[in-house]
RNA sequence: GCCCCUGUGGCGGAAUUGGUAGACGCGCUCGACUCAAAAUCGAGUUCCGCAAGGAGUGCCCGUUCGACUCGGGCCAGGGGCACCA
């Protein structure tokens, strides 16, 4: 064997190797059980960087493991590849956005193979190629059909310099991300996807995804946001005053109350007011004729939208001068505000005030002057207690309410609720946070929206036989906006419905629909359809997706709803598509800013005792904290050129150490040291057994080196099929250093053997160029995972702690399943204890059977 | 504001159901090899203390024979949602 292992040309070798003999191919037809095992595709951005490392490695880990232990393993990889990255660089760079894209792909790709990671390349797609989005298209028609797809206007960011729709997260500080410019709000017609009919299930599908994260599934719990309550309608006490000038009244026709929407109407009593969301149309209505009052709203619209401008947002009202009629009695009346807390989006953009029992309510009504009554007393002696400046939101009995008094506030809730519905003014509903999915986007670089529209027959699909509808590729960036716009060689077709003068739809879709399905296209990919159902079926769910925390909602939450959709119509029978999912957490690295305060590259620093100088010019650095890797902090490392100098296996073997997965990995010169070395000791392991010339005969058994191997054969698979992998790999390091101390045996040469079996999902390279160099037959990759002995997980002796009251004084070694009695004279007889006792009878001993024995003095 | 997570050596982190805290790695110290260095190998490394011993898992209480682990109350850091009625 060489006295080294060298990256450079076995990293080559064995992925040579594995590409000819097809070794990662995912047999649909296997008659091996199925395990479907994969990591979020990356967005083509230009070069993998190291999450993706990270994240590709650990889903690698798990894809070889379950090769070894007997399963068909799908571990695909493909390209979110649609997006505005490439249409800001096509700006930029005068290139065409699909070109960028590809390239990027070209690019990536062959990093991702020099990694050696396990994937079935012959399923690789690209979502910004037509037999991929042609696919979604027509699956696209089919929700449309089954009545999931509308159109309707809906407001947007729409950036005035850039001509385009911004996403809310593209909005910083009320301007647009890239120009600059302050964003406006655009009424446009939009594509919606209705997800919310799906609300339901998808918060109740959350319950039986036990193999989620539940910091996750809590996310998603939130967003969807459930809350039940009373939907009732207040009447107008008086019809809308007088038109200003006119002398007469309101129009026929016109509204006679409003729609409002609580949590808690057992509060009802207690109600001091109402108020009306800025946006709410009886606003817009008396805004016409009230100068006040349309000033008031263009105030509220006028504030910021920021987290931290709502935080301190003032509560502000404006009295319309309306009342509305108590539900419960006639001779009630409320006055009707105008409040800039109300969300027109959210329930019926209209509330009751209980200042007593709700804290937004209670500041608006103190600063207003309105009333504040009780009706919930936690104890009966509270029932007079007035409400402070905070209101009581707790449980207890109903007061002050009439019909109400005495019962719980749940009971209350119930009794409001059934005399409403008894009574016809209200009913018992459900409101969600979840709003229906818009899926326009007026962007080129996407999925074009198989639509035309007809003056004659509005929006027609795009019949089957013409799809793809396949984006031009002559179109200029030079003007912004969306540039299928202005391209009426393509626009411009025959309406499919009456043979008219139709236009294309020019929005594409939402990026988040392309990656909504790609994991089904990769488990099945036919020319003819999306996919064909029984090899799909055969494959999904997936076992174990793995990625990013960022995707917790949105795209998690969209492919789940993709996937319940494609049931409901019948293409697909899964319920939820990821069974297994885990969020790995960030590549951290430390940042440093110069003098000037402008970010320095961790290079670009020295450490001079305990201070940080700029190398170059010898001035003050400041270290600042380990952040997140990013081009702005200046603080990444770009894996290509860790992966040229110590090869694969060192970055891989980098990446699963030290760090619990789903924890940040800080990146350090030293570790991947560390890593190298480990690489290089892993083959000095394997070239102590002497090469091909090893017989594994003779030699004496190792019953100690034995244990040690059939333990940690138990903990790695353990570990890794828990994606513990830091602690695999800290099992592994145990192995090594047993290994190393024993003295040559026919234990030690099954142990090194084994060790590599153990180690090559890790660092495939070098456990393939050992297990070749030690002569085994075939590749390591084929090989099977060792089996542990339960046998010999147990010890025939166990060490015992003896305890003084719960204090460590001394140890015992006892054979395995020692009496109690003889336990405790054991303890009673050490030295140590005696000392402690000073000839004391102890009160009290505990004997925790193989254990430990602790002496109460 | 609401909800959630995390606090263990110089650092990353281990620790079945409450049962020997600090596995494993990094770093550091000393030693071997070497003309020297790198690599490698050996020993050590929670803190205080020469030692005996004592203290110790963010802080304070509590439950227990025994608490990193369970309960209550704080503090700090991170994340999610957010005038959600």
């Amino acid at each position: 064997m060489a006295a080294r292992f060298n990256p450079l040309e076995a990293d080559a070798h064995w992925q040579k190797v594995w590409e000819e003999r097809g070794t990662f191919h995912a047999d649909d037809r296997s008659a091996r059980p199925k395990t479907y095992v994969l990591e979020m595709f990356p967005y083509p951005s230009g070069r993998i960087h190291m999450g993706h490392v990270r994240n590709y490695t650990m889903g690698d880990v798990l894809a070889r493991y379950r090769r070894m232990n007997g399963f068909e393993v799908l571990h695909p990889m493909g390209w979110d590849a649609f997006g505005m990255p490439a249409e800001n660089a096509a700006m930029e760079k005068k290139v065409h956005p699909g070109s960028w894209t590809r390239d990027n792909i070209a690019t990536m790709r062959g990093q991702l193979k020099r990694l050696g990671f396990a994937l079935d390349w012959s399923r690789e797609l690209a979502t910004c190629e037509p037999d991929y989005y042609g696919h979604e298209q027509a699956l696209f028609l089919d929700l449309n059909e089954a009545g999931l797809v509308y159109r309707k206007e809906s407001e947007v960011n729409w950036d005035p310099i850039d001509m385009t729709v911004l996403a809310n997260e593209q909005v910083v500080d009320g301007k647009g991300w890239r120009s600059g410019a302050p964003v406006e709000r655009r009424k446009l017609s939009q594509w919606f996807l209705k997800i919310t009919d799906f609300a339901d299930e998808l918060l109740d599908g959350l319950d039986g995804l036990d193999k989620w994260p539940d910091k996750v599934r809590l996310m998603q719990e939130n967003w969807i946001g459930k809350s039940q309550g009373l939907r009732f309608r207040f009447s107008l006490a008086s019809p809308l005053p007088p038109r200003e000038g006119s002398g007469v009244g309101a129009a026929e026709g016109g509204p006679d109350g409003f729609d409002v929407f609580t949590t808690r109407p057992d509060t009802i009593f207690g109600a001091s007011f109402a108020a009306i969301s800025p946006d709410h149309p009886i606003a817009l209505a008396l805004a016409e004729r009230d100068e006040a009052l349309a000033a008031f709203i263009a105030e509220c619209k006028a504030g910021g939208t920021t987290a931290a401008e709502l935080e301190t947002a003032e509560k502000k009202g404006f009295d319309t001068g309306l009342k509305v009629v108590h539900p419960f009695d006639p001779d009630w009346t409320l006055p009707v505000w105008v409040a800039n807390f109300i969300l027109m989006d959210y329930g019926s953009g209209a509330v009751f005030g209980c200042p007593a029992h709700d804290q937004r309510d209670l500041d608006f009504a103190r600063k207003y002057g309105l009333p504040v009554t009780r009706v919930v007393a936690p104890t009966p002696e509270e029932a007079g207690e007035p409400i402070g400046d905070e209101a009581y939101v707790g449980p207890g009995r109903m007061v002050n309410s009439r019909f109400l008094d005495g019962m719980s506030a749940e009971e209350g809730i119930k009794a409001v609720v059934a005399r409403a519905e008894e009574e016809g003014w209200g009913e018992g509903t459900t409101v969600w946070r979840l709003r229906d999915w818009g899926v326009s986007r007026q962007r080129y670089w996407g999925t074009p929206i198989p639509i035309v529209h007809c003056a004659e027959c509005g929006p027609v699909p795009v019949p089957r036989s013409q799809l793809p509808v396949v984006l031009p590729e002559d179109v200029a960036f030079d003007t912004p906006g969306n540039p299928l716009d202005r391209h009426p060689t393509w626009t411009d077709v025959p309406c499919p419905g009456c043979g008219g003068p139709g236009r294309r739809e020019t929005d594409t879709l939402d990026t988040f629909v392309d990656s909504s399905w790609y994991f089904i296209r990769f488990a099945s990919q036919p020319v003819d359809e999306p996919f064909d159902r029984k090899t799909a079926e055969s494959w999904l769910p997936v076992d174990q997706y793995i990625g990013g925390v960022e995707h917790a909602i949105l795209h998690l939450l969209y492919a789940r709803f993709w996937t319940r959709a494609l049931k409901r119509i019948g293409r697909l029978d899964i319920d939820e598509p990821f069974a297994g999912l885990f969020t790995q957490g960030m590549v951290t690295h430390e940042t440093y800013r110069g003098p000037d305060g402008a970010w320095l590259s961790p290079d670009e620093v020295e450490q001079k005792g305990s201070d940080w100088l700029v190398a170059a010019t010898g001035e003050k650095a400041e270290p600042g904290r380990v952040e997140k890797m990013s081009k702005s902090k200046r603080n990444t490392v770009d894996p290509e050129p860790i992966v040229d100098q110590y090869g694969a296996d060192a970055v891989r073997w980098f990446m699963l150490s030290d760090s619990p997965p789903e924890r940040d990995l800080p990146w350090s010169e030293a570790g991947i040291e560390g890593s190298w070395r480990f690489v290089q000791r892993l083959w000095r392991l394997a070239d102590s057994e002497g090469g091909p010339a090893s017989t594994l005969l003779g030699g004496e058994p190792d019953p100690a080196l034995e244990r040690k191997l059939h333990r940690t054969i138990a903990s790695v698979g353990a570990n890794i099929e828990a994606l513990a992998f830091n602690k695999a790999v800290a099992n592994v390091y145990e192995l090594a250093n047993a290994i190393e101390k024993a003295a040559p045996s026919e234990t030690r040469s099954r142990a090194v053997e084994a060790l590599l079996r153990l180690v090559a999902p890790m660092v495939p390279h070098l456990a393939e160029q050992a297990w070749s160099a030690l002569g085994r037959e075939g590749l390591i990759a084929d090989a099977d995972w060792p089996k542990a002995d339960p046998a010999m997980l147990v010890d025939d002796e166990v060490v015992i702690a003896v305890q003084v009251n719960g204090k460590l004084r001394d140890t015992l070694t006892a054979p395995k399943g020692s009496a109690k009695e003889l336990l405790e004279e054991m303890a009673l007889a050490s030295e140590k204890v005696a000392r402690i006792l000073e000839g004391n009878a102890p009160r009290k001993v505990i004997v925790v059977p193989d254990r430990l024995v602790n002496i109460v003095a």
